[in-house]
DNA sequence: TAGTGGTCTAGACCACTGC
DNA sequence: CAGTGGTCTAGACCACTAA
């Protein structure tokens, strides 16, 4: 095999990258399962390995690979995630078992898992902005980090004002069937029109770390701002997903 | 100035990119001004110009500086644009002059200039399944491409049936007022449901060009369908945009 | 011709893993 | 202890731009 060229216009850890890319995608490497070492591969195809590693990053920043210090580069499992932004509110209202996330994932035949913290926090100066609290104003935060098979895929954490939520369910780590927005539904706050903005950028400091991620790999960072029927926000939720993890779904009617 | 670090458990190459990245946000370095050369960073924060080479193309990576060859790295002036994809479905109803690109653009303060060329070509396998079309199949392809204050940003190409499309004005370049979409009105094929599907790729050879971009960027690729009120998919629009000046915005009822 | 960034090699040291 | 990837330096050559 090895298709080994390495001449010509591209740079050579660029079409090292694709080459391998590309055994990855024939299934030459297997998911799960460790690649040739950076030394063997430089042998093979007679370049350093200073040039391997930096094809390797490319292939790391793509979320095909993922890196085990000391043991091995892995060729990644990829389950991509389908995320239906409107759907997964009807999945709610529908009381949904216990909740959109895991309708997701059962799909795809993974399981799902979370983690719930719920606390009283100074709100970061935009989200007071949107919520129309004082600057510095506590709020409630429920910061979530949610697993596939065990590996975390997001994180999300949700802003609701005091004044609402304080002493509620919404402030509970079980905030029961149907979740936040049903209770919010039974407070006379219940969400009527939601907005969502999508931008990608690099994991923060934290989120790196938490998504197990790469600082060349990239997040949607999804900011959801909900408005109850007078058109007050009720909530704000900022999330973080690994780009190489999800596919985010919208759907609208049109007029 | 100069918080000359460098030690510690972050590589040198992330710290640099870290310091410049501050730098260039705190307005040291100005938009549309070159850096210093990598040389004069080498020597300012001690360091080999490989490693100042490997923190640039961090920056790079995230549309904060770009190159041009033997000139310079230059800071990017980075207006991002919002997007909201129902909003924009609106003002094409209400007939908004040119179009609602260019309604974007016009509230940044940009100019809005576009590209069309219309074809027949063999409809993509999954544009054909998409269309119910057979796999080789000719279909009608717009492909646009639109440019802000004559920066390539966003391309676009749109698949329609020939049964619905040839010979009508969604044929010729110019669709008349309201676009395309008022013209499948007009032939009985309106589109009631929307759908987009986003993820985040790197760009394609073509793309990387025509959007003047790094391979190490990244594009939003996102694929819109558009239904009839028969549920017939009449329309699917591939589109890709630079991660880096691109805010995408979604809004629904709830419910 | 001088200056700029792109890329490559050779060689080296480190931290971490697993035997 | 050997093997793995992460990173850094020194030095080099290239293509391209601008004077």
């Amino acid at each position: 095999m090895a298709t080994v060229t390495l001449e010509s216009p591209e740079s050579r850890f660029r079409q090292l990258a694709g080459l391998i890319r590309d055994a990855i995608n024939r299934g030459e490497y297997r998911p799960g399962q460790p690649m040739p070492s950076e030394d063997d591969l430089a042998a093979e195809y007679g370049v350093s390995r200073r040039t391997v590693n930096q094809a390797m990053r490319i292939l790391r920043a793509e979320g095909l690979v993922y890196v085990q210090r000391g043991r091995g580069t892995i060729v990644r499992p990829v389950p991509v995630i389908r995320r239906d932004a409107v759907g997964r509110q009807q999945i709610r209202e529908a009381g949904g078992a216990r909740g959109a996330f895991q309708a997701e994932l059962a799909a795809l035949g993974l399981t799902a898992r979370s983690d719930v913290q719920v606390s009283e926090v100074q709100a970061p100066e935009d989200v007071a902005g949107l919520l129309a609290i004082e600057p510095g104003a506590a709020v409630l935060a429920r910061a979530r980090r949610m697993f596939a098979n065990d590996v975390p895929v997001m994180l999300a954490t949700s802003y609701l004002p005091l004044d609402i939520a304080a002493g509620t369910q919404i402030a509970q780590e079980d905030t029961g069937p149907g979740g936040v927005y049903s209770r919010l539904a039974d407070l006379g706050h219940g969400p009527a029109e939601l907005a969502e903005t999508v931008t990608v950028r690099p994991p923060r400091d934290g989120e790196a770390a938490a998504l197990g991620m790469d600082a060349e790999q990239r997040v949607y960072s999804i900011r959801r701002t909900a408005e109850d029927a007078a058109g007050r926000v009720v909530e704000v939720n900022d999330m973080a997903l690994p780009v190489h993890q999800w596919e985010l779904v919208y759907r609208w009617a049109a007029g």
